[in-house]
DNA sequence: GTCTATAATGAGATAGAC
DNA sequence: GTCTATCTCATTATAGAC
C-alpha cells in the first residue's frame, strides 16, 4: 500500500508508461493502468482527474528525467558522445520507458510532440557544446535517434552500436 | 465513384494511412476511414471484412512500395546512399505515408513490427551491396532512421541532412 | 457494390459509500 | 485516499435492404 499521495502517483505513472511501451495506446486504458498499479479506477481518478492529466503527468516526469540524463552526460566528460550513443539503445531504464511512452503518445498528442522536441534540443545542446562541431553533433544525435527507433520495434542495437563506433573511429572520435 | 473493386480498395487504404499519419491510431476508426474514402462503413466492410484485414492490406501495400523503392535506389547508381538519405526525410509520398502508418500500427501490432523489420533489411542490403562496407551501411541507415523518426514529430530535416552530408564528405562519401 | 440500422462491447468519467 | 456502481458515448461488427 502506498503510504502517501506521491508514491501512488508515481506507481500510476509507472503503470501507464509500461502499458504504453508494451501494448501501445489502445492497451493503456484507465482500467488497465489502475489494475497494474494495484488501485481501482476510482483511485486512479482521484490522483489524475482525467486521462489528459495522466498524460500530462507522464510528460512532466519525462522532462525531469531528461534533465537528470543531461547531467549524467556532462559527468561522462570526454566520453560524452559515447555515453549518449550507448544509452540511446538502452532498454528498461526509467528514462527509456518514459521516452517510449512519449513516442507512443506523440502519435496523437501535440504536448507529447513538444516534449520530445525539448528532449532532442537538450541532447543536441549537450553534444554540440562538448564536440564544438554542429555537423558531428547532429550526425551523432541522428544515429542515436535511429538506434532508439529500431530498438523500439524489437531490434537489438548492440551490433549497430559496434558498426557506428568503427565509423566514429575513422573520424577520430 | 470508383468503377471497380481495386480502385475503392486503394482509396480505403489511402484514407486509412492518412488518418493514421495525421491522427494516430485512435483517429483511424472505421467510421473515419470510410468517410474519408467517400464510402459508408458498410461499404468499407464489404472490401475489408474487419479492421485486422484493413491493417493487413496496408502492410501488404508497404511491402510493394518498398520493393519499388529499392529499385529506385539501385537506379541512382553511385548516388545510392545519398538517394537513400534524401528520401528518408521526404514527406507526402505514398511510401512515406505507408511507412508512417506502419510505425503507428507497430506500437501495438506485431505484423506491423515485422513489416518494418523487412523494410529495414531490404534497405540495409541495398546500402551494403553498394558501399561494400557494413559499418558505413549501418551508420547511414541509422542516420536515415533518425531523420525519419524526427520528421515524424514535426521537425524539418533539411538542416539535419546538410549537417550529415558535411560529415559524409569527411569520410570520402 | 454500397447503403442504413442496430447489436455488442469497451472506453472515459461521475457519484457517492466507506 | 480508495472503493463500487453506473452513466454516456464511441467503436467494431452484423443483418439485411436496395
Amino acid at each position: 500500500m502506498a503510504r502517501n499521495s506521491t508514491d501512488t502517483k508515481e506507481k500510476l505513472l509507472d503503470a501507464f508508461d509500461i502499458l504504453l511501451d508494451k501494448q501501445g495506446i489502445s492497451g493503456a486504458t484507465l482500467d488497465a493502468v489502475a489494475a497494474k498499479a494495484g488501485v481501482s479506477k476510482g483511485g486512479l481518478l482521484y490522483h489524475y482527474g482525467s486521462k489528459a492529466e495522466l498524460i500530462k503527468g507522464s510528460l512532466e516526469r519525462l522532462d525531469r528525467l531528461v534533465d537528470e540524463d543531461v547531467e549524467s552526460m556532462k559527468a561522462a566528460g570526454e566520453r560524452l558522445h559515447l555515453y549518449y550513443l550507448e544509452t540511446s539503445a538502452e532498454i528498461g531504464t526509467p528514462l527509456d520507458r518514459s521516452l517510449i511512452a512519449a513516442s507512443c503518445l506523440a502519435q496523437e498528442n501535440d504536448e507529447a510532440k513538444s516534449a520530445l522536441r525539448r528532449t532532442r534540443e537538450a541532447w543536441f545542446n549537450a553534444l554540440n557544446n562538448h564536440l564544438g562541431d554542429a555537423d558531428m553533433a547532429m550526425t551523432i544525435q541522428l544515429i542515436g535517434d535511429g538506434m532508439y527507433f529500431n530498438q523500439n520495434f524489437g531490434l537489438s542495437q548492440d551490433e549497430a552500436l559496434a558498426h557506428v563506433k568503427n565509423v566514429l573511429a575513422r573520424l577520430g572520435l
